[in-house]
DNA sequence: CCATAAGCGGAGATAGCGCCCCGTTTCTTG
DNA sequence: CAAGAAACGGGGCGCTATCTCCGCTTATGG
């Protein structure tokens, strides 16, 4: 991304766009281990081509992941407008496993899975949780979930669901994540 | 393993059990991702030695974590005699992460990060699950814990407090397995 | 102590993947 | 339409990590 210095050149652009396409759905379908030749060859260019638009593979990663964790950043935001504390964190979170679901990309990203820690996605990762812990506050101050648990615990759990969509062993995630919510509730 | 033909050599059964354990420390350590050559330098022998006694990466690797695995079989095991079942189940679940919290090997194997699934790691840690939920059957029947949720489930929240464990993200580990606890609880 | 063979160990073959270069093609502009 | 620049593409380098081969060492049994 060279700061924008000139309008891209028109077929520059649809080979971008290829790329940042076919990049998708290839980290949506295996995660950060795909061969970046083989994202190359799904778009229909060379990986010098590749390269060009993106100088490293985490660029490339961040490009993908970023949007997507952003989406949900922005969901868990609009969730704070909710009336019920609880309802909200609870939307976030089947939100979040959802996408998840179908998009195996942010499993890497939020687990880590072989990136480098210190790239913008793990901030943007951040972000998403202090998003999911301002939730979780507010719904502990409503007085509805339990006050001993933290987003770092939260996280994990749901991190778990998540990469178990992923596993041999298929699970249900709405149980797993009943499971989650009723162990939120407040113990009375 | 030539199927026990004849005794080891002094020197080769010492140098075998000095691979061993450096690689049980390695794995710990760091889990599948260790390389090789990295084990046999802390072994003290050179990475030809290495390959002789295991043929394979993975077969070292079998031998390492099929070991700890069933051990938590065994205590697993061991459980189904306690007279609480609930108090069993979650005494086993507590073994395994306090297990996996000092030895990434387990976390790994777990979740089959990188490891080829046909492995017979997969097949003890399938076992791990059989009796996680032969246990978890038995809580349910006892009627303690809600009748909605199957092993598979379970180990997944499992896996995520595990795995969170080895994150950049600190986590209590005992303030998640208590949401698991009373999320697991019957509703009423 | 000597002969034999089991075992050692490390250099390197092999493979996969990220990253780079440069001859060629294709778009733009006067 | 022609000249220049921008972008293409794929062959290739280097790194890393697993696995193999072979000349040397060392334990063992008579």
């Amino acid at each position: 991304m060279p700061a924008q210095g000139r309008p891209l050149r028109a077929d520059a652009r649809r080979n971008r766009d290829q790329i940042v396409q076919a990049a998708r759905q290839a980290f949506a379908a295996e995660g950060f281990g795909v061969p970046l030749d083989e994202i190359a060859r799904r778009a229909g260019v060379g990986p010098g081509t590749l390269y060009r638009h993106f100088p490293t593979k985490e660029a490339l990663f961040e490009a993908i992941v970023r949007e997507r964790l952003l989406l949900l950043v922005e969901g868990a935001k609009a969730a704070r407008s909710r009336p019920d504390a609880a309802g909200a964190l609870f939307g976030v979170i089947e939100a979040i496993v959802a996408d998840a679901q179908a998009k195996t990309e942010l499993i890497d990203a939020l687990t880590g899975a072989g990136i480098d820690v210190q790239t913008e996605v793990a901030a943007t990762a951040a972000k998403l949780r202090e998003e999911v812990d301002a939730l979780l506050r507010r719904a502990q101050h409503e007085g509805s979930i339990r006050d001993d648990v933290g987003a770092a615990e939260l996280m994990a759990l749901i991190g778990g669901v998540i990469l178990a969509l992923r596993g041999p062993q298929a699970i249900d995630p709405a149980r797993a994540l009943a499971v989650i919510r009723d162990g939120l509730r407040r113990s009375a």
